[in-house]
DNA sequence: CTACAAGCTCAACTTAACTTGAGGTCAAGC
DNA sequence: GCTTGACCTCAAGTTAAGTTGAGCTTGTAG
């Protein structure tokens, strides 16, 4: 009766390391898919475990929830990702990932010109004004995110 | 008449590019103080554009508004940042940006190791369980940021 | 002296990504 | 057959860093 592929929540959770409330939260937001049992609870198919995965790599480089389901409801047919699939998505989150080094490699370099030479004075400072600054829209909190 | 030491909170917004709203929640936060007018207007003595401005860059390196301003707390007489000060706070935050660094670069090498290899299996990748992981701890929200 | 811009306070709203809790169901062992 | 642990749903809470708005006061230019 071991049901090699079929998962249950606790089990999904067990093994990726995601709590069950937050492979709830990700069914809600459709990043993940579940069929039910006749009593109604969800198993899912062993390639969550993958899609999973890949989310959280994803969280790790920045990315928001709501891109990670865009970018992975853009596949084909909504499949979890194969081998090529995934060489795409990791390729331009590497990219970004590269982007956003470079960028904080900036301020580091910014702040070891300025150790020692006190100038934080807003206008000659090179830390300040240098015209890079994170481009703000939206209402609400900001800048919560070093983003991309 | 015009003070040449004193500022308004308008003019603080201006010069350090900050709204309104949040320098009065700064000082909430109790990051900048003023003192009151008899109208109960706040003025500002200049040297808040310096500490504004610090508080901005640390933040840009990922540093919280809690942590900024207990280490401004910590200074000595809680005064504003002298040349020494800085020194040691801009060291300690570049050490900080240099460790985050580090981190994505190992993410991107480890994405881009994976890149063609289709391996997202939760046990093998070796972009997953290597043990060095973010910690996790409190409530709420776990991860909305990439922190150190 | 009277507008009108700029300030003030305080409460409520925003976003992201979840968690927590209440109240109720399902399933498997004893 | 019953108890216990795993599930289910849905609403509300959490954190950070501010923003927005209402209702009221100040200050300054004309």
């Amino acid at each position: 009766m071991a049901p090699v592929t079929e998962l249950t929540v606790g089990q999904v959770a067990m093994r990726s390391g995601v709590a069950v409330s937050a492979l709830h939260f990700y069914e809600a937001r459709g990043l993940i898919r579940s069929h039910r049992t006749s009593g109604n609870q969800r198993r899912y198919s062993r390639d969550v475990l993958r899609r999973v995965a890949i989310i959280k790599v994803a969280q790790e480089v920045g990315i928001s929830l709501a891109e990670i389901g865009t970018a992975l409801a853009s596949l084909p047919e909504g499949r979890t990702p194969t081998r090529d699939d995934w060489n795409l998505l990791s390729t331009a989150w590497r990219d970004r990932l590269d982007h956003k080094i470079a960028q904080l490699k900036k301020l580091r370099d910014g702040l070891t010109d300025c150790i020692g030479c006190g100038c934080m004075s807003i206008d000659k400072c090179p830390l300040r004004n240098k015209g890079d600054r994170l481009a703000k829209e939206g209402t609400g909190a900001r800048r919560l995110l070093v983003e991309s």
